[in-house]
DNA sequence: TTGTAGGCGTTATCAC
DNA sequence: GTGATAACGCCTACAA
């Protein structure tokens, strides 16, 4: 390994003035920098990340704790903050924390051992999710996906919001049944989704029924059944929305071994990403979150935060109706 | 942050003691040690990783570098490692190197810079991926997905043998002219998966057709516009091998559209998980790597290397046949 | 403008 | 068995 030493003996130069022309710090006279320059290129020089980390007690590392690495939404995020973070000279360390609070626990702690620079996360849960140690430290942490009332930042839409734009696009299509398959109980951004379905069925005048609305896992099977449960109704739904994508791929088995017909005999629409329903389902509807741009907007904050820029790094997207009444 | 001066003073022993305890070495007096276990849990000490990875020369991370995160081959083998090295105690650094060969030797720069311990890596390139740098400074290298000559040890199926179980389940079904839509010819496990498909043909009696092979990008797009290509041809295929998963989402897009049905007018096996495909296409055969086990076994080899175990750490899993003759 | 020196928190090598 | 002490490679007062 080569180290600043080497590269101050190559070029005839003490280590911390080859420091401070890596650095960037000003009052290195031009003729000496280009010295220092040109050693570091023969030497092929490149600082050690690690005791550098140690010195400045911050690493050039972002943390980046997903809940579902298996979810297209949450890949999603992560190209974003990956793409973004790359750009500003950050590395990023993936956590996945498959909605469990203990998994997301224990990660929260690797990340402080290791010294991160910052943490961006979509909490497991909104109560349970406990940042407090990170803030205490100045570690400034993004919420994205669900709200955190601890985090320093957030980037999110507004669920509620994007809950309502669903359930009109079910109202414009003349549905008077609507039934609304939801996430856990205890998520809020489900009982966000929902309280916008809520508030668009009250809107449109339509009665609201209890049995429409069901509380599910935010997974396949989960959709499955909710979905089963509903044509088993005596008076079937003749719309639905389910406030996630994985559910939805449920509801479509369902439907399809039932037999029924989008949308002839139901409207379904949808909540974010699945990459390949577009193209094989033509008549899913469904709102959809800018990912992607999700997680460029929550490194950009971080990195914001890290620079002492950005004094309300809080940020609300749009949800997207992707409207899709046949071929 | 309370460091291991503090928890020394706590306990009236030197650091020195303090830091044989926590490192588990032999010859502490076990009074000494309970002394110093207690003012450790009393502070609440925790090891700064980044001090012991200056001093060690190793952190203990390892940097997991993947082809395609929106892949779910890809982001099985992430859930794999990360499982399987979270329970040794090392955090994964997760990069998505996007199959461009530019961002994965950057990625691989990073990794060095940042002193991982060891590296997982499904690599862009059998041909142009470099490693040497880390293997010189004597960091395994692990090999999923795509061999790798220089890598320290791999995780693979045989990728001939895969293909021509796939084209072999065609034959079975009697299919006469069977296509083959593979990845990018200078893909080596594109090209192995391809072979296996032309020895299974010849081993066959069938013919082989040139205009029955395409070349395609591993993409959605790649696979609709093969298909569709197939579909065209004054001879119609009657059995269909797609080489992976998201160009079997094109190919299936592509059969909609122009209403060929399978398997009635054609058999189609694709290659890999699509999480959704078994529940929505009873019809569409795979044969499927063992996603997760293949992240699961890396780690724990790579982990092995780390401690000096493992002679000659290749793997080879198996390809498993998923037939689905209908409802 | 540049160099010297001390320390970030840990571990390893000595002595004792 | 335990305690000083010197690194690991870098950054930053402070001094020159």
């Amino acid at each position: 390994m080569v180290t600043m030493m080497d590269v101050s003996r190559e070029a005839g130069v003490s280590s911390a003035t080859v420091s401070r022309v890596l650095t960037g710090s000003a009052g290195v006279e031009p003729a000496t920098k280009k010295l220092v320059l040109a050693a570091v290129a023969k030497l092929g020089y490149r600082p050690n990340l690690v005791a550098r980390g140690l010195r400045r007690q911050v690493s050039q590392v972002i943390a980046l704790i997903i809940t579902d690495i298996e979810n297209p939404f949450y890949t999603a995020v992560c190209r974003g903050v990956e793409d973004s973070a790359r750009l500003a000279g950050y590395s990023v360390i993936l956590c996945n924390a498959d909605r469990d609070i203990e998994k997301e626990r224990e990660y929260l702690r690797v990340v402080e051992d290791q010294n991160a620079s910052g943490v961006i996360i979509s909490p497991a849960s909104a109560r349970k999710t406990d940042i407090s140690n990170l803030i205490d430290r100045g570690l400034p942490v993004i919420a994205v996906d669900m709200a955190l009332a601890a985090a320093t930042g957030s980037v999110l839409v507004d669920n509620r919001d994007a809950g309502a734009l669903a359930t009109e696009y079910l109202v414009g299509k003349r549905c008077k049944r609507i039934a609304c398959i939801t996430g856990p109980a205890e998520n809020s951004t489900a009982q966000d989704r929902l309280d916008g379905y809520s508030r668009a069925i009250a809107a449109a005048g339509l009665p609201v029924d209890p049995d429409l609305i069901i509380y599910a896992n935010y997974l396949e099977d989960g959709g499955y059944h909710a979905a089963k449960d509903l044509l088993d109704l005596p008076y079937r739904p003749d719309g639905l929305f389910v406030t996630n994508n994985r559910m939805t791929v449920g509801v479509l088995r369902a439907l399809q071994e039932r037999g029924v017909i989008i949308p002839d005999e139901i409207n379904v629409i949808g909540f974010d990403e699945l990459p390949w329903a577009l193209q094989l389902h033509p008549h899913l509807s469904l709102v959809r979150q800018p990912a992607y741009r999700i997680g460029q907007e929550a490194a950009r904050l971080l990195i914001d935060c890290l620079a002492g820029r950005e004094p309300s790094p809080h940020m609300v997207l749009e949800a997207e109706l992707v409207a899709r009444d046949g071929i």
